[in-house]
DNA sequence: TAAGAAATGTTCGATCTTGTTCGGAATCAG
DNA sequence: CTGATTCCGAACAAGATCGAACATTTCTTA
């Protein structure tokens, strides 16, 4: 193995997970772990990884300095697949959306070599993650900044997407049923979802197994707009069946 | 096997692999390590690959200047200080406008624990910064990404401050002289610029002495509409002399 | 066929990379 | 707060890779 090679799986695997482990990267590289302290700190040094105890994340200060542990027991790989999936559905020269959550943010990642796309958003995550997407317009709504989640919520949000019209909106959201469809826990947050549905054709509903049969206080997008869902495989089936009657496209990522 | 033959085998190996090791090659085409070393070097003096130890890999894949991060460390010093003097201007309650720059995100830091405040931005750094800062509101205009910068441009930008009025607006840019103002070297900038300003009653400028005596393409604020200057002690005395007899507040931060 | 030129291979000391050990620092669990 | 665990980096040793210089082979040309 090439130490070239290396540092790009490092690079790959952080890029689509935001978070690298040492002690995991080397022992899927086949190297012993001071290599792969080694290879972070170059890394680091360019600037393309920031150093963390046992690990590595991606620079941009942006994402709050997770400490590792936080962020990376969270079905990183689960949500890495699922952005995966979701960038297939996306064609050179289409506008899309993409809302706040750390699902959308890999799949921003993930349009890094993107060629022409125009992504609407109001994470400033996403927007992070797109800096180094030269081929990627980036327009960011207005708004309040909304700390947990570092996304714009507001009038002003909702009020700057309504002269905006995308063919896709990506939306992610803490909680999915058959029965009341996406919501979160916050009424400003499900009010800018909705604007950002509304911008859009078609939404694609991204969420992990951990949230589908799940319902929080406020409906951002009920299941009859939803025109796709994708998730991972340890979703409950009989929600899924549940949803897919009610004509929405189950995806499944593996 | 032709000299060109090998070096095709090569190109076309590197292209679907992304990179190619020495030792590997060289038993792959029945040549000695030392040839293959030598077709490397001819490679990488043609562009067409980058070499490394022990092999080689494309070229552009981590293509990475920290043109930004480079940027901050210039005069961290001066520009500490500005900041410094900048927060002692604002009192609690206030609402702000800060302008893109690193000046200006170092002054962003220093309001983590400031007690009530509004901050309206167009800079997705200074919003960065605010994070931890739970008592202030921060309210990010709309527009589209200005990567260079890491702000946000544009007539959204513009038309999303239009409702919006502060009480100072503390803006930086490339340059700073007595006869044509602030300026930078984008027109899409210096309109963002210029928005901000109108917005707020008063008009704060923060450059260090770098920028003092300089000029750029495009004005962003005339001087008759800076109504406080804060700089550094490196700064020009006799450009300084002459801003503030046009009725600026020259304040120099130590 | 023979001489010269170009490409290729071999040897060898220098340099770079990697792995191991170990003491100290950071983090976590209780 | 304390002890245990994990993580970190320094220093050294072992192995791999490097380029220079020279030897060898292959190709060209007369």
């Amino acid at each position: 193995m090439l130490a070239a090679e290396r540092r790009k799986r490092i690079a790959e695997s952080i890029r689509s997970k935001g978070v690298v482990s040492v002690t995991e990267m080397a022992e899927a590289l086949g190297a012993s772990e001071i290599t792969l302290r080694r290879d972070l700190r170059v890394m680091a040094e360019e600037g393309l990884v920031v150093r963390t105890h046992g690990g590595a994340i991606l620079p941009g200060g942006l994402a709050h300095e997770p400490s590792y542990s936080e962020k990376a027991h969270q079905a990183a790989e689960e949500k890495a697949a699922i952005a995966r999936l979701a960038a297939s559905m996306i064609r050179p020269g289409d506008s899309i959306v993409l809302g706040p959550g750390t699902t959308t943010q890999a799949l921003a990642r993930l349009l890094v070599d993107f060629p022409e796309l125009t992504v609407v958003t109001n994470s400033l995550l996403v927007a992070e993650a797109l800096m180094p997407a030269s081929h990627v317009e980036v327009i960011v709504t207005g708004g309040t900044l909304r700390r947990p989640i570092h996304a714009l919520v507001g009038p002003a949000t909702e009020e700057s997407v309504r002269t905006l019209r995308a063919s896709q909106a990506f939306l992610s959201g803490n909680g999915l049923t058959a029965e009341r469809g996406l919501s979160t826990p916050s009424p400003l947050v499900a009010a800018a979802d909705r604007a950002l549905a509304a911008a859009a054709q078609q939404t694609v509903v991204l969420v992990d197994h951990t949230k589908v049969g799940h319902d929080t206080m406020c409906q951002t997008v009920p299941v009859d707009r939803i025109s796709t869902l994708i998730t991972d495989a340890g979703a409950d089936a009989r929600q899924l069946e549940a949803i897919r009657e009610l004509g929405v496209a189950v995806l499944v990522a593996r």
